[in-house]
DNA sequence: TCACTCAACTTGTATGTACATATGGCGAGC
DNA sequence: GCTCGCCATATGTACATACAAGTTGAGTGA
C-alpha cells in the first residue's frame, strides 16, 4: 500500500467540489454549516475551516460571517478554467504565418484556451522581452517559432524555465537542435530537392538557386537542392548559388538575378527561390531584362501562398501546411496539457511539401541548351 | 476609538510585509520558524500559520515542509504589473488584417502589454464566446472589430459590461452606431468617391461597382461611388452595382463579371472593386473573356495591400493605414489606459484614403465610347 | 403596531495539544 | 572514509476549546 491516503480536509474538497460538478448545489445555495459538516463527517470543526477557505480561495464558495457559506455563481467559479497559451513567431503579418496564427487560434477558441499573440520579428533580443511578459502570468501553454535558428540560442534560460515550471511547450516550423520537445516541422531538404528534381528532370542543367540562409529553413532547402544535383550528377557552378539574409532580401537576390542573365556567358535557364514572396520579386527582375518566365527562366517558389496565385503566370511552387500546422500544434498542445503528457521530441510531426506544377516552369527548350 | 483594533494574524502580516517592503528580507531568504515568530510576538504558532497562509497564497512567501519558510522571488511578485489587452477582429490571416494585428502588437509589445488575440470569422456567435473567454481574466483594454456591423448588435450586453467594469476599448475600421467609444475608421466613403471619380475623369462613363454590403465597409464605399455618380451627373444603370455578402465571394462578382461583359449591349469600361481581392479575382475574370486589363477594361481596387503589387499589371488602389491603424489603435487605447481618459467618441480618428495611380486604369479608349 | 431585547445560529479569531512527515546534520559503526 | 540510522527541527494535518462578532427571527413590552 504504497498509495497515500488525502488528507481528511482534501478528501472533503474533493467530495464538495463533486457536489458542485454533479449540480447538487447551484449558484448561491447555502452550504451547510461548518458544524453540520463536521459532525456529518466525524471531523472537527476547524478542519471543515481550512477545506472551506481553500474553496473560497479558489473561488467555488464565498463566506458571509453571521449568515453562512455559499456557492459562487457559475461565472466566478468557470473562469478560472479559462487557460492561456502563447504563440511567439518571428513575424505575424508577413506570408504565411497569418494562415499559422489563424489556424491555431480558431483551434484554441474551440477548445476555450484564449490566445497570447507575440512576435520576435527575429530578433533574439525581442524574443527575450516577449517570453519574459508572456511567463509574467500564468502560462498553461506555448507554441514557439524559433528565432533565427542557425544562429544558436540565447534565451535558453528561459526555455529551461519553461521546464522547471513544468509548462509544455512546442515548436514550429524549425527547432533548436539543443532542445528536447516535440516540434513539427515542414521537411524543407525533401521540399528543395523536389524542386532541383522538378527542374532536372524538365531537361534543366543550369539551375539557380537563391536561399535565405539566417534561419534553418532556407539552410535545409539549399541542402536538398544541392542533394539534387549530386544525385543526378549535375555539376553545380558556385556563382549560382545566391545566399542572402533577411537584411538583405530587398536588394541581393533582385541585383544578383539580374547579373546572372545579363553577365554570365551560359545564363540559367531556372531559378529555385527560398519563396513564393522571392519568386514574385525575381519574376519582376526576370522581365526587366525582356526575357520571359517561363519561356526563357522557368521559376519555383515555396509555400503555395496566395502570391502564387495572384501573378499573371501562376506560380510552380512547394506546398506548405501553413493552417493545418497552426491547427495541429494547437491540437498538440492542448493533448500535452490535458493528458499530462510529458515533453519529448518523439510527439511531433514532419510535414513532406508536395510540388504543385504550375504555368512558371516549363521544359527546357532546345534553342536553351548549350 | 471607532477604529477597530486589526486582528493579531493581520497585524503580523502588515509587519512581514514592512519587512519585505522595507529590504530586511530579500529574495529567498529563510523567515523565522513559525515557532520562533509565535514566542517573540507572543502569539500561538496556530495563528501565525493563519498569517503564512495569506501571505503564501498572496504570493509573497512560500514553504517548505521539513525546511522552513522563504521569501518569493521579486519576479513572482512583480509580475502582477504586466497588463493585458485583447484584440477582438474579424479575421486574422486574410489580407490586410495581419497589418492591423501586427502595428498592435509591436506597439504594445513596446509599451510592455501582453497581447490577447481572438476572431470572429464575422459570426455573432463566435463574437460572443471570444468576449466571454477574453473578459474571463482581467483585462485592461480591448480593441474591437465590429462584426457584420450593418446587421445590429446582439452582444450589447457583453459591451455595456465593458463600460460597468471601467475596461477602456475602442473600434477600428467601423463601428456600432450605439456605442459612445473612441474609433478608428477609414473615410471609407470618400474612397469610394475617389475611385469612382477617378474613372470618371478618365472618360469612362459605363463603370461597374462590385461592393460586399454585409459590413459597413462596404455599403460605404458604394455611397461613396453613388455620390461620384450624381456629383458628376452621370446615370448609373441598375445593373452595374454588383451586391454580395461574404458566403457569396468567390462566386458571384466572379460570375456577374463575365456577365456583365458577355451579355451587356454596351459592356462596361471599368470597375470598382470592393478590394484588391476581389479586383485580383476579376481581373482573371476579364482575362478569360479574352479582353485585356487596362486597354479594354479599367479596374481600381481597394485598400493597397501586398497584391496590388504582386500581379503583372499593378493595381490602381486606394490607401489603407493598415499597420498604422493598428499601432495608432494601440497607443490611443494605452494612454486611455494609463492617463484614465474617459470613453468618448471624440477622441478617435479619421483616415482618409488616398489614390494609387498604377497602370490598371486608363482613359478610355475613342473605340469604346458607346 | 412598533421597537427593542435576546437567544440561537452563523462565521471569525485565537490558543492549545498531538502526531505525521520531510529535511539536514551528527555520530556510531562498518 | 563511507553508510546508516537517529535526532532535532521544520512544516503539515487534525482535533478541541473558547470567545468575538455579525445575522436572523421569535418573543416581549410599551
Amino acid at each position: 500500500m504504497k498509495e497515500k491516503q488525502l488528507p481528511k480536509y482534501m478528501q472533503l474538497k474533493q467530495e464538495i467540489l463533486s457536489w458542485l460538478h454533479a449540480g447538487k448545489l447551484k449558484a448561491n445555495d447555502q452550504m451547510p454549516s461548518e458544524n453540520e459538516i463536521a459532525e456529518q463527517f466525524q471531523m472537527s470543526r476547524q478542519t471543515v475551516r481550512q477545506t472551506f477557505g481553500e474553496l473560497e480561495q479558489e473561488g467555488w464558495l464565498y463566506r458571509m460571517q453571521g449568515k453562512g457559506t455559499y456557492v459562487s455563481t457559475p461565472h466566478t467559479q468557470k473562469s478560472r478554467d479559462v487557460q492561456t497559451i502563447g504563440i511567439l513567431t518571428t513575424y505575424i503579418s508577413d506570408y504565411i504565418f497569418p494562415h499559422i496564427v489563424r489556424g491555431a487560434e480558431s483551434a484554441l477558441r474551440a477548445r476555450g484556451y484564449r490566445l497570447l499573440l507575440s512576435s520576435t520579428d527575429n530578433d533574439k533580443e525581442k524574443e527575450k522581452e516577449s517570453l519574459q511578459m508572456m511567463m509574467s502570468q500564468p502560462l498553461s501553454g506555448l507554441i514557439i517559432e524559433p528565432t533565427r535558428s542557425a544562429e544558436g540560442n540565447p534565451n535558453l534560460s528561459f526555455y529551461l524555465s519553461l521546464d522547471y515550471q513544468h509548462i509544455p511547450y512546442l515548436m514550429i516550423n524549425e527547432r533548436y537542435p539543443e532542445m528536447n520537445c516535440p516540434s513539427l516541422i515542414v521537411d524543407d531538404e525533401e521540399g528543395g530537392f523536389k524542386a532541383a528534381q522538378h527542374l532536372i528532370e524538365l531537361g534543366h542543367r543550369r539551375i539557380a538557386g537563391f536561399f535565405k540562409t539566417d534561419d534553418l529553413q532556407g539552410v535545409n532547402r539549399l541542402k536538398g537542392f544541392l542533394r539534387a544535383h549530386q544525385q543526378y550528377q549535375i555539376p553545380l557552378l558556385p556563382e549560382l548559388v545566391i545566399h542572402y539574409t533577411t537584411d538583405e532580401k530587398g536588394q541581393k537576390p533582385y541585383e544578383s538575378a539580374i547579373d546572372l542573365i545579363t553577365q554570365q556567358a551560359e545564363r540559367p535557364t531556372a531559378f529555385v527561390c527560398y519563396n513564393d514572396e522571392l519568386a514574385i520579386h525575381l519574376l519582376e527582375a526576370v522581365r526587366t531584362t525582356g526575357l520571359q518566365v517561363p519561356q526563357d527562366i522557368s521559376l519555383v517558389g515555396f509555400d503555395d501562398s496566395s502570391l502564387a496565385l495572384a501573378t499573371e503566370v501562376k506560380l510552380t511552387t512547394l506546398t506548405h501546411p501553413k493552417t493545418q500546422l497552426g491547427t495541429d500544434a494547437a491540437e498538440l498542445l492542448i493533448d500535452m496539457i490535458e493528458n499530462k503528457r510529458r515533453n519529448g521530441s518523439e510527439a511531433g510531426k514532419v510535414y513532406t511539401p508536395e510540388l504543385i506544377i504550375r504555368e512558371s516552369t516549363i521544359r527546357v527548350m532546345p534553342s536553351q541548351i548549350g
